[in-house]
DNA sequence: CTGTTAGCGCCTTCAG
DNA sequence: CTGAAGGCGCTAACAG
C-alpha cells in the first residue's frame, strides 16, 4: 500500500501534525524540521491523500465546469483553458455536461447536493431564480460565462453589439436579403445568446428600413449539419438570402458546404458569415465576429480562484470583452 | 450544513450501517426498511459524501484520461465520449493533459502516487517498461488508445494499413511525386502513430518503385498552423510534390490554404488527403482515412468499466478497430 | 434483517 | 515550535 503520514511521521521522527504541517507549507515549523519531513517523504514517495484530506478540511479542492453540449469548439475550448489554470493551482477539475435527458435545474442541484466540488463555472447556460439560490445555498462559488446574473461574477462578449457589427459588415456591402441561422431548434432553456445575436441583427435590419422576413430566421443547432440543413431551407424561399449570418462558425461551415453543392458561388453568389472564429476558419476563409474564446475560460478560472481564495472582489464583478469581426473571403458585395 | 448520514439515521429510525446499505441498494435490507430510508434521505435531501465514501472503502470511483495536447479534434472527441459513457456509471473522470514543461513519465508518477483515481485511460502516449510498472504498482487499472502494450487492454487502428491505403489512392491517381506532413518537430517521447503511418507509406512507395525522397517528408505538429507551414516548404522544393498525405485532418486543411493562397488548384494542381475524418472534414470536402474515434472513447471506457468491476477479461484485450478510405474532392489525378 | 464498533488518512484545536 | 487527541462522514466486519 501507499505510506501515509503516519509513516512519515515515524521516519522523519516528527508527529503528524508537525509533518501535516511541513508538508503543506503551513508557518510554525523549524526550517530544518521540514528538511528533515520533506526528505522523509520524498523517501517514501509520499503523497497527501486527497480525499482523506478534504474529509478533514471540508474543502474539495476541486471545482466543477457546466457546459451545455460539450462536444462544439467553443465549450472544449473554454473548459480546456479553465482546466489548464485550475490545475495549474492545485485544483482538480470536473466536467458536467447537460445531456438531452437531465435538464439544467436537475445537475444544478445534483451537483449542489454532491459535496464534489467548491466552485463551478458555468458556461452558456441561463439561470434562473430558483438555480442561484440552489447554487448559493450549497454555497458553491460560481463564475459564468456568457450569461450574466446578478449573483455573480461573470466574463462575457457583447453579444448585442457583435451582432450589429456582423449586419452592418453584410449591408455596408449592399446585402438586403439577409437571412440568420439562428439558435436551437428547441430551446428549453431560452439561451440568451442567439435572443441578443438576433436582437443585434433586427436592430441594424430596421437601422437600415429592411424589413425582417421571419423565413429568413432558420435554426442550425449550433451544429456543422444543422448549419447545412438550414441553408438548404433558406435556398428554397422565393427570393432567397444574398447573405447569410450564422450564430456559430461551424453552422456557417456547414452552409457553405450546401451552396457550394449547389454550384453556388460564395460570394459572388451569396455571401456567408459566421460567429467566434472558430480555429479552423481562417483555413476556411470564413469571415466572421471573433470573440477571445480562450480568455473566457482564462479569466472565468481566475475570478473563481480568487473567490474560492476568499478575496472578496466586491460582489458582482462581470468582465465584458471585446469581440471584433474579421473580414475573410466569404462575404463580398451583394449580386447586382 | 449538508446532511450527514447520521442524520438520516435518526430520522429515518434506523443504524448508519442499515442506512448505509439501504442507500446504496445493497442486499439484506428489508423493502419496507428500504423505502422509509430512501424517503428520509429524500426528505432531507441528502447525498453521500464521495470523499467520505471514499475514504471508507479505498476506491475513489473515479479515472483519469491522459491525452498528450488536450487542444485538438481528436483527443476532445474520445474524452468527451469516455467521460460521458463514465459518468453514466458513477465515476468522476479528471482529465490530465502532458503539457511540455512536465515528462509524460513525471505525470505518470505523479498520477500513480496521488491517489487520485482508480484507472485511467492513455490516449496515444506511449509507455515505457518504467511506466508501465509503475502503473502496475500502484495499482491502476489501465487500458490505452491508439497504442499498445502487453501490459494492458488496448483499442486502435491498424494504421500501418490504413496509411498504405492513402498512399495507395494517391498512387492509383497516378501521382509519384507524393510528399508527407509527418508528425512532431521534437519528439522526445516517440509517439508510434506517425511512426506507423510513414512505414505504410514507405511500404507502398517501395511497392511501386517510387524512391522517397526525404526533403518529402516535412513534420506539421498535427497542427492546422504547423500543416500550413509544412506545405510551404513543401512547394519551395524544386520539383515539388503533385499529392501530400497529411497524418491529420488538421495539418491537411492548414495544407489547403496554403496551396490555395499561391494559386494553386485542388485537386488539379495537387491533391491533399488527412486522417481521422475530422467533424469538418466532410464540410470541407477533403479526402481522408475515417477511423471510429468516437468508438475509442466509448469502448476504452467500457473495457476500463469493466476491469473496474473486477471481470478478468483474459489479461490482453486488444481491439482493433477498422479504418477506411473515404473520397472527398481534395483529391484527383495526377496533373499531366 | 439490523445494530455496534472500529477504523479509513488526514487535519485541527489545545496544551506544552 | 511541537505533540496528543478527537473528529471529518462513511463503510465493514462482526454480532445478534
Amino acid at each position: 500500500m501507499s505510506p501515509t503520514i503516519d509513516e512519515v511521521a515515524e521516519r522523519s521522527g516528527f508527529s503528524t501534525a508537525t509533518v501535516s504541517r511541513a508538508l503543506r507549507g503551513l508557518p510554525n515549523v523549524a526550517p530544518s524540521t521540514r528538511d528533515h519531513i520533506l526528505r522523509a517523504a520524498e523517501q517514501l514517495n509520499y503523497s497527501i491523500d486527497p480525499y482523506a484530506s478534504r474529509l478533514a478540511t471540508g474543502r474539495t479542492m476541486t471545482v466543477g465546469i457546466l457546459v451545455p453540449l460539450v462536444d462544439q469548439w467553443f465549450y472544449n475550448k473554454v473548459s480546456t483553458i479553465a482546466e489548464a489554470v485550475l490545475s495549474a493551482h492545485g485544483y482538480d477539475v470536473l466536467r458536467y455536461s447537460i445531456t438531452g435527458s437531465e435538464s439544467r435545474s436537475q445537475l444544478l442541484r445534483q451537483i449542489a447536493t454532491s459535496k464534489r466540488v467548491d466552485g463551478i463555472i458555468i458556461v452558456t447556460t441561463p439561470l434562473d431564480q430558483d438555480d442561484e439560490r440552489v447554487l448559493t445555498n450549497a454555497d458553491l462559488s460560481v463564475v459564468t460565462v456568457e450569461t450574466v446574473t446578478d449573483s455573480f461574477p461573470s466574463v462575457a462578449c457583447d453579444n448585442l453589439t457583435a451582432a450589429m457589427t456582423a449586419t452592418r459588415h453584410l449591408v455596408n456591402l449592399g446585402h438586403e436579403r439577409i437571412a440568420i441561422i439562428s439558435g436551437l431548434v428547441e430551446d428549453p432553456m431560452r439561451f440568451p445568446i442567439p435572443r441578443d445575436r438576433k436582437r443585434g441583427y433586427l436592430h441594424v435590419l430596421q437601422e437600415n428600413d429592411i424589413e425582417f422576413r421571419p423565413e429568413f430566421d432558420v435554426p442550425g443547432n449550433f451544429s456543422y449539419e444543422g448549419g447545412a440543413e438550414a441553408m438548404t431551407q433558406l435556398l428554397s424561399v422565393r427570393q432567397s438570402p444574398t447573405a447569410v449570418f450564422a450564430f456559430s462558425d461551424e453552422m456557417a461551415i456547414g452552409a457553405l458546404k450546401t451552396i457550394r453543392d449547389l454550384g453556388l458561388r460564395v460570394p459572388e453568389d451569396i455571401s456567408v458569415m459566421g460567429f467566434d472564429d472558430h480555429d479552423v476558419s481562417k483555413y476556411v476563409g470564413l469571415t466572421t465576429i471573433h470573440q477571445p474564446v480562450a480568455q473566457y475560460g482564462d479569466i472565468a478560472a481566475s475570478i473563481l480562484l480568487s473567490v474560492l481564495a476568499g478575496e472578496t472582489g466586491d460582489g458582482g464583478f462581470n468582465r465584458e470583452l471585446p469581440a471584433r469581426l474579421v473580414i475573410r473571403s466569404t462575404t463580398g458585395a451583394a449580386p447586382a
